[in-house]
DNA sequence: CGTTATTATATGAAAAGGAATATTTTATGG
DNA sequence: CCATAAAATATTCCTTTTCATATAATAACG
């Protein structure tokens, strides 16, 4: 024997990281070719649909960041036009961040792109494929430790 | 209506990036709580069961990140101790880079927590859903645009 | 062979990210 | 109420990453 035994290729963490890694890799690299990077998209994405926006906090989250580093970028595109913030008038701790019309604009056109290359990855994943997949990574988002 | 009509929510690329994230998110606190970067832990799980090593650029692919990051690191667990570069006897462009014995000792220290960790994930999953994640996963690889 | 292209790694300056903490506001407990 | 604790966001400082490019070595092609 001799073959590949690497630790990392049994490892069920590594699978999933690279996983997303592979399956994300063309479309950020579409993203970043509209100048636009994954945390910048990613903020957008995320309250792309939302009302009266998110929270700092609540965008933190669902960026996968952490609050710091949303808060800087927030700043950036506050000044760029694309999101605003306001103070929340019950708990004024809390600073509601919503997409501008020219941040609703920004995110419908990279959505588009998002929206035709999952058609793509869904396609060449098989539909039955993907529903499974669906299911077991949100059993496993939902029984995670 | 009003539902959670988020974009984020159907997109499978985020559902990826979200399941690997809270299913690493236990563990890599484990493995920061020893003193040791999520880089750092995988450029030495990586490296981990290779028998020659990895060169610079293997070793950039398999930890999902850039070369010049992997470089700079290795300068650093070099200093340490931990690994050791070697020039390619053949293509004196190529740079082995392998783990030391005390790479090894820490490494295995981490490996063992990983399989703990591990072990309690499959067991929240349970063992059918886990194998059909697995697959899942593996055909997204290959299959990825 | 010599010249140009390509590949692999390293380096340097700039941007981003992370850990710790400050600041402001609300909650809690005597 | 007042004091203390907890929560949400911002800020600071430092590390890491990224982008572009330099350097060195091999490959390819006339």
């Amino acid at each position: 024997m001799s073959g590949s035994g690497r630790f990392v290729d049994g490892y069920l963490l590594y699978l999933l990281a690279r996983a997303s890694s592979v399956a994300s890799a063309e479309f950020h690299q579409q993203v970043r070719a509209q100048g636009v990077s994954i945390s910048v998209w990613r903020i957008l994405a995320s309250l792309k649909g939302t009302d009266q926006g998110l929270t700092v906090g609540e965008l933190a989250r669902s960026c996968l960041a952490n609050q710091p580093a949303i808060s800087k970028t927030v700043d950036k595109l506050v000044d760029q036009g694309l999101l605003e913030r306001h103070a929340d008038t019950e708990d004024r701790r809390r600073v509601w961040v919503r997409l501008t019309p020219a941040g609703e604009q920004r995110v419908d056109s990279l959505i588009a792109r998002a929206m035709d290359h999952q058609a793509r990855l869904l396609d060449a994943l098989g539909p039955e494929n993907a529903d499974i997949l669906k299911a077991a990574l949100t059993q496993l988002i939902d029984r995670a430790p």
